[in-house]
DNA sequence: TCTATCTATCGAAAATTTCGATAGTGGTCA
DNA sequence: TGACCACTATCGAAATTTTCGATAGATAGA
């Protein structure tokens, strides 16, 4: 099974005609017709139904349209991921919430940037799940993430432990239900948790990245919303925020997530800093 | 790209030979070598290193093997897809550790899958990471396991409860360090507490597939081993077996891991299927 | 019925793959 | 140091596969 038969049929698929697949790709009609006839041999039934009109996918067609996707997704992946394996001596992605890349790890990393120019570092800031997704498919390396995961062959490693408290730039409080409270999207955990303690108040997903910073619109707007306590301590001392009474509280443990199997040399500098960086919040 | 390389590969990864993987495939050693120099060609790299001790991965070899598991796995999975296409208008696969297959579910699949001709039902044994592996590249549906994790798009509930305790069918107890102890590995978690609990008596990897039952090997061989309580008490009972006092006993809770997005007219009797027979297991 | 438009097939040429033989490389041992 | 062994790499030939251009076959529409 040649990976151009699945080029080919998904370009039939797309066009609808074995004629303009051909264009397509610069082959001729009659290798288009040979191509789809050997997969329809390799696969024991047709994939499509010729006409006059053009071809059709066939249900097996319809079937096989996602593998033969998945089959072309893997082999240009697989070429990537071999083509950058060894471009620098060490490239470690770091992914973590951006809460704890803004207030805690970005001048440490930069840092280290300088102290270690030998390992190339970048760092992304995602929800959650599309850490563990990354964390699982070998696209990042080492993340910095609220829920407890296990991703096959990795370390977890409890930080510290981190609060959320509700708070608001508004002079009044705010009620429940008001349309001044922003949702923030802290991961999965939160967001359940948010639901189950206040059904009424979920929003449509926010979703972060590296370059906002939601406590700036927050304290520019009069909103409301729940952010993590190392975060917003500043703020309430100086009376820029308030917190609401008899809001809830939600504390979840931050984790290190890192391979057991890793060259040490180019992990351990920055598995210490982190580790520095965030005892400064641990809680007993 | 042709499958063939990528199978071509995985053999000689795992024989660490292009002499061994010739054999195994039925091909000359200088078909495996001319296959290995087409893939290399295409991924721009080396994927071996040669010596005339044989062949091992280079940095871009392991990156790609993966890849080729992928490869093979989705092509695989295609062909089973298509040529179920118009049998059944549904294809599940199911993943869950052995026990689970033989103590719990595979009496009552094979029920229902006469009760949902439509549906076409995969079965799979396998640990803990290749399920979790599998889920996330798609070649598995819904899977049991003892990791709480949360693939990408996917709901994780809880079903139970499953206490791991040390029986023997020794006459007199083993004594810990002895030969008779073997060890199951009965997921991730498992290892790494067992590994805490008696770091002497880590052995080499016991891998399970579903036409192996353990018990059965330590029933007839006076040996000790961990096992589920559920699988063993009816032998506890009769004194078939014995637990070793004072040993370490480990609990893990079990997880139904299915996809959020689904075709539920396919999907839900499975899972109350499987809910119903995990139900029975559900301790207080 | 004719025309147009599509796919299927044919035979030839080109390209690729496989084989068996052997060259090349390098480790081990006397 | 040389012989031997064990592995991979390469060669040339043969086998197989793939592609092409030409054309057959099928079918819808005018």
């Amino acid at each position: 099974m040649d990976i151009n038969l699945a080029r080919t049929f998904l370009m039939v698929a797309e066009t609808g005609s074995f004629i303009d697949a051909a264009h397509r790709l610069n082959i001729t009609q009659s290798t288009v017709s040979a191509r789809i006839k050997g997969l329809e041999d390799l696969l024991g039934r047709p994939v499509f139904e010729r006409s006059k009109s053009g071809a059709d996918l066939t249900a097996a067609g319809e079937q096989f349209h996602k593998h033969a996707l998945a089959l072309v997704r893997v082999w240009q992946r697989a070429q990537l991921e071999v083509s950058l394996s060894d471009q620098h001596r060490d490239h470690i992605a770091i992914g973590a919430p951006a809460t704890l890349w803004h207030g805690v790890l970005l001048k440490s990393i930069a840092k280290l940037r300088s102290e270690t120019p030998d390992i190339a570092i970048s760092a992304t800031a995602g929800l959650q799940d599309v850490l563990t997704q990354r964390l699982i498919e070998g696209t990042l390396d080492l993340a910095i993430m609220y829920r407890p995961i296990q991703p096959p062959g990795h370390t977890v490693e409890h930080l510290f432990d981190e609060e959320f408290v509700l708070v608001t730039s508004a002079r009044t409080a705010p009620k429940k239900g008001s349309s001044d409270y922003m949702f923030i999207n802290w991961g999965a955990d939160f967001q359940r948790d948010h639901a189950t303690a206040y059904p009424e108040l979920i929003k449509p997903g926010l979703s972060l990245d590296l370059g906002s910073n939601p406590l700036e619109y927050v304290l520019a707007n009069e909103l409301s919303a729940y952010f993590p306590m190392r975060l917003v301590k500043p703020y309430l001392s100086r009376g820029r925020l308030k917190q609401p009474k008899r809001a809830r509280r939600f504390v979840y443990p931050v984790y290190l997530v890192y391979p057991e199997a890793r060259d040490e040399d180019a992990y351990d500098p920055i598995l210490d800093m982190i580790r520095r960086e965030c005892g400064r919040y641990a809680t007993d």
